[in-house]
DNA sequence: CCGTCCGTAAACAGTC
DNA sequence: GGACTGTTTACGGACG
């Protein structure tokens, strides 16, 4: 689709043979550049399960944060058996009466059995708002913190991890990375887990496809349009539909992890005396099932204290919880503006949830950067078409729920299913437009892209800094390259008709080779940040890491955009945009370690190649200033030991770039490269 | 529409 | 002479 006749005939076509056949067939319509599609597909349903013990004596903070989650369920609970109590009066004659026959019908059951749904029917707006309000901010801010906590001590753990990983031998640094991934599991296994406790205690209320499906399902959750549904849902006994509903999704994960049954069979609940008839009980008090020790003394009210209705913005005196009571039922009745409140109050919550089940999301995303997977074998031997779709549906990532990460993707974040078919050349090399780092992709999915006959989505220049990085020396002749290239990648192995191996006496194309060796020929060439450098055994090429970082267009650089698509792949669509950033600028410049590929390239380590992330963060001396005139390219390169003799290394390169565009700024013809450098736009090729 | 980036193709020169 | 290597030019597509 490309040149074809047209530029062919154009050209001198001198040697005739150019295989514009083949040269159209290859081209491929793709287009759309891989990322977008998305097939959507049945998401990762069956989650695996609860991956074990996660109870630790050591997680007291955890431990704690269950606690209070278990206090505010009791407070639910009483609250609900006390409103249970108090709704038959005689309050509301609107038009909600309906309302009120719910919880009748509910009665019978369990308060430990109700289904948030159940509890928001049970519970008038105003209780519910009340205990969401107290209960909910208190917990939420303490998770958060938790969560916080640990995020920078996992921060801090990988610094160390790093550092340490550069002196000492794989193994080391391969137990290191086990036992870290361990603490990291173990505190997802927690965070989830209290996720879970809060919707199976209804003090959230999450709906089951956003706790067990794909988070692309997560919008429709936090659809402020479904509140009121939920509030209509009043219907006495019960929406069947939405049961059914909650059912399903129940199923899918109920499996999964004892947590995740966060809502219990519905209709089955054992009889419970009727509320209105609370065993001899004042209607305030109910017995507890639960051994929880504390909570509200049988004269308190979530929504009563020190003397004052706790109703935000009442602050009304009352002098009894009697007196309160009564307050309570006739000015926060249920009416639209206690409703409303409500509402406001319901979305707070699912936003903190939501925002919770993010956070636990971008941490799995973290891990699966981490985790290197170190041996499992991986099913990629199978026809990656088949395993890569079935299980990664597009961009569609582990549920936030799933407590264990999936560690082993089988797709690679930024494939599209445009890319997956070997057709033709992506353009756009999606996650090296997008982002994701080619290192930790690569390191991630090195295996799929060893099998597959996929495409990577980086660019050559991308994937011959890598190979190059990857070596100890971060040095490679042409001919490492290519075998690089072929060794990484099914694709390039696969496709001989564009890939003619050096050693492989197949026929050549005029270039000397395949396009895509050509392709890499020139894309050394072309690009500074590639240097080649002189060896008494011939040449190698070298990265001046500076200069890449440099071709990076700066609006990468903790770009919104650019964090969300690097969390695209794992389906996040609304993440906190400056906390991405701050998230990619943190953390991923560690990650991207060419060492963690190949351990055995410690030195390699320097050259955060942040890749996409954005050149921000390398602490470049930015030629701007005082950037060394002119040194050996490889000072970026991070002292790459040119085997032999490193030092003049950048004299013998290029021989005549001179001649290229001449630079008017450029007095000397020498630095020509070099000091084209400085300018932003690189020479126009 | 334009500029940029990228992939591709190819011509050409130098080296082994 | 042929293969490999490296440079350069040119073109088209995708994208912002």
């Amino acid at each position: 689709m490309m040149v074809e006749s047209a530029s062919e005939t154009i050209r001198s076509a001198p040697s005739g043979q150019n295989g514009v056949g083949s040269i159209s067939g290859q081209a491929d319509g793709g287009g759309g550049g891989g990322a977008g599609a998305s097939g959507t597909g049945g998401g990762g349903a069956g989650r695996d399960a609860a991956a074990g013990a996660d109870s630790n004596g050591e997680m007291s903070p955890a431990e704690l944060l269950h606690f209070q989650q278990q206090q505010a369920l009791q407070v639910a609970r009483q609250f609900l058996l006390q409103q249970a109590s108090g709704l038959s009066s005689p309050g509301s004659n609107d038009s909600k009466q309906s309302a009120v026959q719910v919880p009748v019908s509910v009665a019978m059951m369990s308060p430990q059995m109700l289904t948030p749904q159940q509890m928001q029917q049970i519970l008038s707006p105003p209780q519910l708002q009340a205990l969401l309000q107290q209960q909910q901010a208190l917990m939420l801010q303490q998770l958060q913190e938790y969560y916080k906590k640990q995020q920078e001590q996992l921060h801090l753990q990988l610094l160390t991890q790093q550092q340490a990983g550069k002196q000492q031998p794989k193994e080391a640094l391969g137990n290191k990375q086990l036992a870290f991934q361990q603490q990291l599991l173990q505190m997802q296994q927690l965070q989830q887990q209290h996720l879970l406790n809060l919707q199976r205690q209804g003090l959230v209320s999450l709906q089951p496809s956003q706790a067990s499906g794909p988070l692309q399902t997560l919008p429709q959750a936090v659809c402020p349009t479904d509140l009121p549904q939920l509030w209509k849902g009043e219907g006495a006994p019960g929406q069947p539909a939405e049961d059914s509903v909650k059912q399903e999704g129940l199923d899918l994960t109920g499996s999964a992890t004892t947590a995740t049954s966060f809502a219990a069979p519905p209709k089955v609940s054992p009889p419970l005396s009727h509320h209105t008839l609370p065993n001899g009980q004042p209607t305030v008090l109910t017995p507890r099932r639960d051994s929880s020790s504390h909570e509200e003394t049988p004269g308190s009210h979530p929504l009563y204290g020190h003397g004052e209705c706790k109703w935000p913005g009442c602050e009304t005196l009352c002098e009894d919880l009697g007196q309160f009571i009564k307050h309570l039922n006739t000015e926060h009745a249920l009416d639209d503006r206690s409703t409303a409140q409500c509402r406001v109050q319901m979305q707070v919550v699912q936003q903190l949830e939501i925002q919770l089940a993010k956070e636990s999301e971008r941490l799995q995303a973290m891990m699966a950067h981490l985790h290197m997977r170190p041996s499992e074998p991986k099913p990629f031997s199978q026809p990656v078409t088949v395993s890569a779709a079935d299980s990664f549906p597009d961009g569609l990532v582990h549920p936030p729920t799933s407590a264990a990460a999936p560690v082993t993707p089988l797709r690679p974040p930024g494939l599209s299913s445009a890319s997956l078919h070997s057709g033709g050349p992506a353009r756009r090399r999606s996650s090296d437009k997008f982002c994701s780092p080619i290192s930790s992709e690569l390191a991630q999915n090195h295996e799929f892209y060893k099998n597959a006959d996929v495409r990577p989505p980086f660019t050559y220049a991308s994937l011959i800094r890598q190979a190059i990085l990857e070596t100890p020396d971060r040095q490679l002749t042409l001919n490492e390259i290519y075998n690089w290239f072929t060794r990484m990648f099914a694709y390039f192995r696969r496709n001989t008709a564009t890939w003619k191996m050096a050693s492989i006496p197949e026929v050549t194309l005029p270039g000397g080779g395949g396009s895509d060796k050509n392709a890499v020929r020139h894309n050394l060439s072309l690009h500074k940040c590639f240097v080649r450098v002189e060896n008494v055994k011939g040449a190698v090429w070298t990265v001046d890491e500076r200069e890449y970082q440099k071709r990076r267009p700066p609006k990468m650089t903790g770009s919104p955009t650019l964090v969300k698509n690097m969390i695209s792949g794992l389906s996040y669509g609304a993440l906190n945009a400056s906390y991405q950033a701050a998230l990619a600028e943190s953390s991923f410049p560690l990650l991207n370690s060419p060492g963690m590929l190949n351990p055995g390239s410690a030195s390699s380590l320097l050259p955060l190649s942040h890749d996409d992330v954005g050149a921000s963060v390398e602490p470049l001396p930015s030629n701007g200033s005082s950037s060394p005139p002119r040194l050996s390219p490889p000072q970026y390169s991070h002292q790459v030991q040119v085997k032999e003799e490193p030092a003049e290394a950048e004299e013998d390169r290029r021989p005549g770039p001179a001649l290229g565009p001449p630079n008017p700024s450029t007095a000397g013809p020498p630095e020509d490269r070099d000091l084209e450098e400085e300018l932003p736009g690189e020479e126009l090729s």
